[in-house]
DNA sequence: ATGGCTAACCCGGTTAGA
């Protein structure tokens, strides 16, 4: 089973571009993020009319999750409500950053964690406590479900090596020591990042800036991931990072990260 | 160098991304 996961920055902007990428690679499961659209103008039909079972879970102009799926999804939820109290999560909710489906016994869970703006903002705040929130519920799925694909825009660098240039990073959204932190503890819970298991280089990344010539510069970083719980862990059989998309006109600024269990 | 680039929104300037 390929899983893809790809922020697309938009997906009515992004969406021929999502298109020809699926006709020529043919994933079991896309989970894309920053979809950027209500559900009600989410465009289905030339997603479905290729083969693909949509499930969507979008606001209006920000944030945004899906998962597009060749076999239908069971399972479906929205949300940290789907497993946490709804009550302490609800304000949470209102952003719509998490969605989760079951294949072939597969739990596979797909985030847009927030950006965080800048160290020590409120928004900063709000990406540590959702990350709180995340392990959380993640805790209480592995007690349901052992066999889990976590994936999506995590937009944290966990190492030095997953950035272009690690220099003054304490100070840096992304890959504060506060962040690494809070991610380090949701992998303690028995999650390991896919892409290591392969390949341990530095240089390579998943999302490179619009400005100032990031991509052909290769000054990115590697924030998209898949995080297995030991069983799917143990059983990957690769992981890459495609930059084809990165290099079209008009591209999204992230690119897609496909794991094959 | 707090720049630079892109997208959505409501209509050219703001908010957000990372």
């Amino acid at each position: 089973m390929k899983i893809a996961t790809w922020n697309v920055n938009s997906i009515r902007t992004r969406q021929e571009q999502v298109l020809g990428w699926l006709q020529t690679n043919p994933v079991d499961i896309l989970c894309l993020q920053e979809t950027k659209v209500t559900d009600q103008q989410f465009p289905r039909v030339p997603f479905e009319d290729l083969g693909y079972h949509l499930s969507i879970s979008g606001q209006k102009a920000y944030n945004g999750v899906a998962i597009f799926s060749r076999q239908p999804l069971e399972d479906v939820t929205v949300g940290f409500a789907a497993i946490l109290d709804p009550n302490t999560v609800q304000t949470f909710d209102e952003q719509k950053r998490v969605i989760a489906g079951t294949l072939d016994g597969i739990r596979i869970i797909n985030l847009y964690v927030p950006n965080g703006a800048s160290v020590g903002s409120e928004k900063y705040i709000y990406k540590l406590s959702w990350l709180k929130l995340l392990k959380e519920y993640l805790q209480k799925t592995l007690e349901q479900t052992p066999n889990i694909c976590v994936c999506g825009d995590f937009n944290i660098a966990l190492e030095d090596r997953d950035i272009h240039d690690p220099k003054g990073r304490e100070n840096h959204i992304m890959a504060s020591e506060a962040e690494r932190q809070a991610l380090t503890e949701i992998l303690d819970l028995g999650l390991a990042d896919a892409f290591r298991k392969f390949n341990t280089e530095s240089g390579q990344f998943s999302w490179w800036d619009y400005r100032a010539a990031s991509f052909p510069r290769n000054k990115g970083w590697r924030i998209d991931h898949h995080y297995l719980s030991s069983s799917l862990y143990d059983k990957a059989k690769s992981c890459i990072i495609d930059k084809t998309p990165r290099t079209l006109e008009k591209p999204s600024d992230h690119t897609p990260v496909i794991v094959e269990l």
